[in-house]
DNA sequence: TCTGGGGTCCTAGGACCC
DNA sequence: TCTGGGGTCCTAGGACCC
């Protein structure tokens, strides 16, 4: 009975499995021809790089740059850009992710490319092997190329993960390696999961440049500035697991949308429609995740890379929750006034929908409109319009593509629409983009 | 000229209550 | 008006992740 105990507390194996390059990677499947050729893929509104080929990364640039910032390196090495296509990456984020719940009954999506799976079980087999038959299959089956680290604990085999992308066989696992000590003088700290530019700069200005100086820095340190979610770090990268798998698909907390413009807005109608547009996808979005807001908040801001940065947001409370598009704009459209400023350019909205409660317990739903005493025949049968509308729209936009229907609030003209030039097509999600074999 | 979007968790401090 | 400790709940802000 100790012994189980035990074996309980030390001998956990985590194994991460992270796709490479997941979203270049998805774009080659489609189009082999990309395949050696330096390719990145541009976030929203084609702003940023948030994925590059290796060849890219081997030309030095770097997560997160503004594309405009590279025009010169895109031309001189003909790299191939893409606009990001995240109805075609979920289709195959979702492929993968079944494969590898087929090694082992704990699967944990840690997002859309990475997950991490309990191999505790499996502990006396040959992991590197094992690792690598997962890594075959995923290829095989979806043709993805994924890496596999393994270790005693979650935030060691991020790191594992790390040598294992750079090894050749993409498998490393860290719980049978000499010295482990040895590893992590070679990491520096800010490579660490769990610590971000703040920390970063924060411990190197105390000594602490890598994840060994991190493992064996005062704990009281540590704890007074990075509070309990440090001295887990530290105890994790002892090899003692402090971060379980988190198995249950948690029902979110919020949803957001939010989008930068391509084109600074000043007007206030302009504004107005862009809001109701985001509202417009948050509502869907809560209906799809079966969930209603019973809190709105929306934001506005000017560039923060200009002078006289400009934000505002502005909060309600709805009497009832609510996941029906014309419920949730109308008390959204009341506080647009309240966050606009003549005379801003402002650059970035959105609306963020919190107090969410589970769809099926929202108080005073429709099936309570009967028994109400203080029946109010015009409210509630506009009411059940609204509802009736919603779900013959949201019925027909899934037959014949998303935003078919929409109200007018969320605009004609659109001047805030994103832009995404360089999309691929949605070949695995949508019938007329069916790859064609001749 | 041009700089993503969508999340999570933790903590400190204030409001309020008994 | 002065005088208290202890608890909960909420919010804002700060950090992080991909």
């Amino acid at each position: 009975m100790l012994s189980t105990v035990l074996d309980l507390r030390v001998a956990k194996r985590f194994a991460l499995v992270d796709c490479n390059n997941f979203y270049v990677s998805c774009e080659r499947l489609f189009k082999p021809a990309l395949i050696g050729k330096p390719v990145v893929v541009l976030s929203n509104n084609d702003g940023c790089v948030v994925a590059r080929s290796q060849e890219v990364k081997d030309l030095g640039i770097k997560m997160g740059v503004p594309v405009f910032r590279i025009y010169d390196l895109i031309k001189r090495h003909n790299i191939q850009v893409y606009s990001s296509n995240y109805t075609l990456y979920g289709d195959l984020s979702g492929r993968v992710m079944s494969t590898l719940a087929q090694f082992a009954p704990d699967v944990e999506i840690y997002s859309i490319d990475e997950a991490f799976i309990d191999l505790s079980e499996f502990r006396y087999r040959d992991l590197t092997e094992y690792g690598s038959e997962i890594r075959n299959r995923v290829m095989q089956w979806v043709g993805i190329p994924v890496s596999v680290g393994i270790a005693p604990t979650k935030t060691l085999a991020k790191l594992a993960n790390r040598i294992a992308k750079k090894s050749g066989s993409g498998v490393f696992d860290l719980s049978i390696y000499p010295s482990i000590d040895e590893i992590l003088s070679q990491v520096n700290v800010g490579d660490v999961w769990g610590i971000g530019s703040k920390y970063d700069k924060w411990l190197r200005d105390r000594g602490i440049t890598t994840a060994l100086n991190l493992k064996y820095a005062d704990e009281s340190l540590i704890r007074a500035k990075m509070g309990i979610v440090g001295v887990k770090l530290q105890m994790e990268l002892k090899g003692e697991s402090c971060l379980a798998m988190e198995l249950i698909d948690n029902p979110k907390q919020g949803t957001c949308v939010s989008r930068s413009f391509p084109k600074s807005i000043n007007e206030l109608s302009a504004l107005k429609e862009a809001i109701a547009f985001f509202t417009h996808r948050a509502a869907e979005k809560l209906r799809r995740q079966k969930q209603a807001a019973s809190v709105i908040t929306i934001f506005a801001r000017t560039s923060p890379f200009r002078d006289n940065f400009y934000s505002n947001s502005a909060t309600a409370e709805l009497t009832l929750s609510s996941n029906y598009t014309l419920d949730l704009s109308r008390v959204a459209s009341r506080l647009v006034e309240s966050i606009y400023r003549e005379g801003q350019n402002f650059k970035k909205a959105g609306v963020i929908m919190t107090g969410l409660v589970s769809e099926s317990q929202i108080q005073g739903s429709l099936f309570d409109i009967n028994f109400d005493i203080n029946f109010d025949i015009n409210n509630d049968e506009a009411k059940m319009r609204s509802r009736n509308l919603t779900s013959v729209m949201d019925t027909i936009n899934a037959m014949y593509g998303r935003d078919t229907l929409r109200f007018a609030s969320t605009g004609v003209i659109q001047v805030w629409k994103t832009k995404s030039e360089q999309r691929s097509p949605q070949y695995t999600t949508c019938w007329g983009d069916l790859l064609e074999v001749s």
